[in-house]
DNA sequence: ACCACAGGGACATAATATGTCCCAGGAGGG
DNA sequence: CCCTCCTGGGACATATTATGTCCCTGTGGT
């Protein structure tokens, strides 16, 4: 079948675009949760269960979906365009091109910018996940040690990883210890997840997150710690979170005394317990168990998960601290750091793009 | 903008092509008949007056179509649009590739095949016109002879060509004398009112359609007719349409032993008075002035029009017949053409194809 | 000056989309 | 084994939109 101009054919039936995007997401969703239910569905779509019926049977009708006493499926044709409409729809809303202005701007191989903004579509976040697990699992080779932070966005990216398409038998390990009180947010929870998803095994670090450094060294001198740690440092994939430096500082509870020394030294992203600020450089470290900055220097892959508009900031810094090789992120963040680019930041951003241009050129790739 | 696999799009929004051929004949109409109001175009087009009215309101957000007081015109976007529009839906509808296989059955070398049924859809014959009348003006030099026949395609294509677009200073002359009651369809009124929409001069030949020889004899022997069929007989561009046989022998009051003879001869395709059967065959000439069938041998380019799904095998006799360098057809003929070549006749055809095929790769083009 | 046709407004009515239930059945957990 | 929860399909009153059919005023061409 032959491909045409697009922008003649949506100039003469603007409206068009609109329904192949609602009826993408509809089929989105039934991916990352089939099978699932017509109530449950419209739900998660906030739609009424009246529209998201007449358009599930439109979509039966073409033989996208099946339908069973168990819930609505994706049929094999349906699996296999979607992954077409995938890129046809990065391609259509523009988001293909701007992975490829954030790769050459921030100087990371591939960004894929996933639709939506996690920070204001319940949706996106699952989105953002799910690419990113998608992404990972192809990635992933059998004798990988992959290591992963907790925090919202990876447990989306747990959630999200398809229990299907080959066992993956990789170890997967916690790239920190203990955080905060809530268990699915944990990296060990989240590593544990992963590679029940992946049909491979994990490991936990049961250390708290907060140590003295008296403490530090007796529980380093514990074997069972010892080895463990040893091979979280000697991790070959690492995929991890971004975080706002503030909100994490208070989710951390840190004393007062120590988010004054943030906000003095500016500090703007998290991530492994690192604090730095908006050029990239350390401001700040925790002091505890886990993977360390010049560890992900030996490892075959670092990808970073992150989205929402108000991440573009922590994702910059980010991008400046450390080499990161695949950005899983969606429109709010990616708008917002393009924003920032052309803006007032521009002769920063432009020298950064140009001292990473040469690195860009191999070995891109932009999907989704 | 980039281009996307439509089956794709296609498959997820089916409804949405529907949308845009109706628009599409929307836009083609005013193209054809601008400037034209509310009322009038929606009797045309056979739709009402309100649906129009929705089509035509979003039409005018585009900026496609501007309102004025004398009716409605295509903007110059609009204009540039629809070129490509109908570029698109020829390759969506598939009549694109519809051409190509007549290029190749018929040893055509250009095909052009336009949307619907001139027998069936009342406003395809307009269209098939117009192309018809875009094409030729497109093709013709300023020193070029252009010799037209009369019939209900040929008065569609003097209707609808374009007046405008810069003038044509050509000679149209009739490629035949009088013929049958019906002053519109006359080769005469058509050379004329083709020769005022290009901006160019024509000439007419008084002579009545039938004639015994005798007075064919002394009839030639005028001046006033010998200087004029030598101006016809060497025309530069030839275009025509193609009849029925049998419908032709009726129009034109054959006797009942002529039409006895053309049945039993198996004529089923009528041109310049000459009338052919199924191979292609020349099986009965009426004796009358005008264009013979070896002065097209002489001519730069002989362009055939027809359309209707009744005259397909009147058009496959006809490319049997003599050089056709320009069809235009329509869907309709089309279809009937293609469906004759593989079913049945598929050994005829196919040996057919193979011959030509050789001649069709050079300069072969197919448009609209 | 007239006339035919223009576009825009109005409105009752038909058609369709939508929200909200109910129901029988099956899968999975206890 | 039963119980429960969720499934898809049916039904229907209601909201929303599309449609057919007028009327009105203006304007360009004859």
């Amino acid at each position: 079948m032959a491909s045409v101009d697009l922008s003649v054919l949506r100039r003469v039936a603007p409206e068009w675009l609109e329904v192949v995007q609602r009826r993408a997401r509809i089929l989105q969703r039934i991916r990352m949760t089939q099978p699932i239910g017509r109530r449950l569905l419209a739900a998660d779509l906030g739609m009424t269960e009246r529209v998201l019926r007449a358009e599930v049977d439109l979509l039966r009708r073409q033989g996208l979906v099946q339908a069973h006493a168990t819930g609505m499926w994706l049929s094999d044709e349906g699996q296999a365009l979607l992954e077409e409409l995938d890129q046809a729809l990065a391609l259509m809303e523009g988001r293909e091109q701007l992975g490829r202005a954030l790769s050459a701007s921030l100087g990371i191989p591939e960004v894929v910018v996933v639709a939506g903004d996690s920070d204001a579509d319940g949706w996106a976040k699952d989105s953002l996940g799910y690419y990113a697990a998608v992404r990972l699992r192809n990635l992933l080779r059998d004798d990988d040690v992959l290591a992963v932070t907790g925090g919202t966005t990876l447990a989306a990216v747990a959630q999200m990883m398809p229990g299907q398409g080959g066992p993956r038998p990789v170890r997967v390990v916690p790239a920190r210890g203990g955080l905060g009180e809530n268990m699915t947010l944990q990296a060990n929870t989240i590593a544990s997840a992963i590679a029940a998803k992946l049909g491979g095994q994990s490991i936990m670090l049961h250390v708290p997150d907060r140590l003295s450094e008296d403490t530090l060294e007796r529980l380093m001198a514990e074997p069972e710690i010892r080895e463990r740690l040893d091979e979280v440092r000697q991790a070959t994939v690492v995929v991890h979170g971004i975080g706002d430096a503030m909100k994490m500082a208070r989710r951390r509870q840190l004393s007062e005394t120590e988010v004054a020394l943030l906000c003095e030294r500016g500090a703007v992203s998290e991530a492994f317990g690192y604090y730095f600020d908006r050029e990239g450089r350390p401001v700040y470290a925790m002091t505890t168990v886990g993977l360390r900055l010049d560890d992900i220097a030996g490892a075959r892959v670092v990808m970073a998960v992150a989205g929402g508009a108000s991440k573009s900031l922590a994702i910059r810094s980010a991008a400046r601290a450390y080499r990161i090789d695949v950005l899983v992120t969606d429109e709010g963040a990616a708008k917002g750091l393009v924003a920032a680019a052309t803006a007032g930041t521009a002769p920063a951003a432009a020298g950064q793009a140009a001292d990473t241009g040469h690195r860009n050129h191999q070995g891109r790739e932009n999907r989704i």
